[in-house]
DNA sequence: ATTTTTTTGTACTATACGGTACAAAAAAGT
DNA sequence: ACTTTTTTGTACCGTATAGTACAAAAAAAT
């Protein structure tokens, strides 16, 4: 019995995620966030309880999301390279508004860098999970046949994250993406 | 006539540097800085203007202070190449007191990103910049011979550039740095 | 000595911002 | 009707922080 929620938790969780993403932590005021959240003061701290807790909460979302919804499109593809690639890829993409937003984890190092030890730990986590998951696909792939390169697969791994972590600062730099699309294109091509 | 200055104006804008440099700009406070430039507050807005006044100014310095360095070592060195592989692989180097304060320049793009884009915006040419001294090294050294790679130097310079780039977030994820050195130096392969 | 400029110190201001308290209204179930 | 829970609104609080005002002391030159 009783009331029930009006908003969804998630989706203004996810409303939060997009905005602190684009703004940064410090940037982004308590009013920011009930604007895009749609909600009301006491309800933000009837729910979420802070600010921090609710910025904690969209790091654990966007972990969750991206590496259920990466799995999945990993399970169901059987060239686990060409997703890869792809993924790599659309970064070159354009994408309106000026999603110039980088990486969600990269972007919490750099701005907590040592103030907030606790979470750049969990990004940094993060970012080593993709990692592992990068090291995954590549020794899978050696073993199936779709990846002859006799490069170790450590090397490898840590190349793509590497490209990850540049390509969110470099693709900043450059209005016109075909440079960063001849770049990543160029990168990749040592995964044969 | 009257009191010399007592601090040096160019000492104090280093140090404030590196505090901004470490704890970002929005997370250094304004007695943050007193303490470590060792002046008053009152020196401070004679001298500096403001807290935003005095971060444009460290742009400014080390902006010139790593390109007038790099382009010394540069005219010194007889191999460019030799010169630019040895400042990566010095981003190996675990230099004590945690040393991840990645680059001035990128950080400054993540923190800055949407708040404050005049800034950003030097930081974007500063990395600019970077590369333009990327592409001439290699241009340079495929006339003298020291280069004998097909690959077009701007997608070299640019290669280069997100090793930059990327490096200054991935170092930050591993304490042993030996995968880091060997990424560079897998990297780096491919000038010659 | 007097003037000029910098330094220091103290006190104050403004305000943005995260967070709390609490009562009243709005839905929902029993 | 009554209870329970959520929503909304208003008013308020504490504090951190950038910035100002201003007078007195400390050096320097004439």
């Amino acid at each position: 019995m009783g009331r029930n929620r009006k908003f969804n938790e998630e989706d203004s969780l996810m409303k939060a995620k997009e905005l602190f993403w684009t703004k940064g932590y410090e940037a982004t005021t308590l009013d920011d966030l009930l604007e895009v959240m749609l909600i009301k003061k006491s309800s933000f701290y009837n729910t979420y309880g802070n600010k921090q807790a609710l910025f904690l909460r969209t790091i654990q979302l966007h972990d969750e999301q991206s590496f259920s919804q990466f799995s999945k499109m990993l399970n169901k593809a059987d060239d686990k390279i060409a997703l890869l690639k792809s993924l790599f890829l659309s970064f070159a993409e354009t994408s309106e508004p000026e999603d110039a937003r980088g990486c969600y984890a990269g972007n919490i190092i750099v701005e907590m860098n040592t103030t907030h030890t606790s979470l750049t730990n969990l990004a940094k986590e993060y970012l080593l999970k993709l990692e592992g998951i990068f090291f995954e696909v590549i020794e899978d792939s050696k073993e199936t046949g779709g990846l002859r390169t006799t490069i170790h697969s450590k090397i490898l791994s840590n190349y793509l994250l590497n490209l990850w972590n540049g390509i969110h600062i470099t693709k900043r730099l450059f209005k016109d993406k075909s440079n960063i699309k001849k770049l990543i294109e160029f990168q990749l091509e040592l995964l044969k």
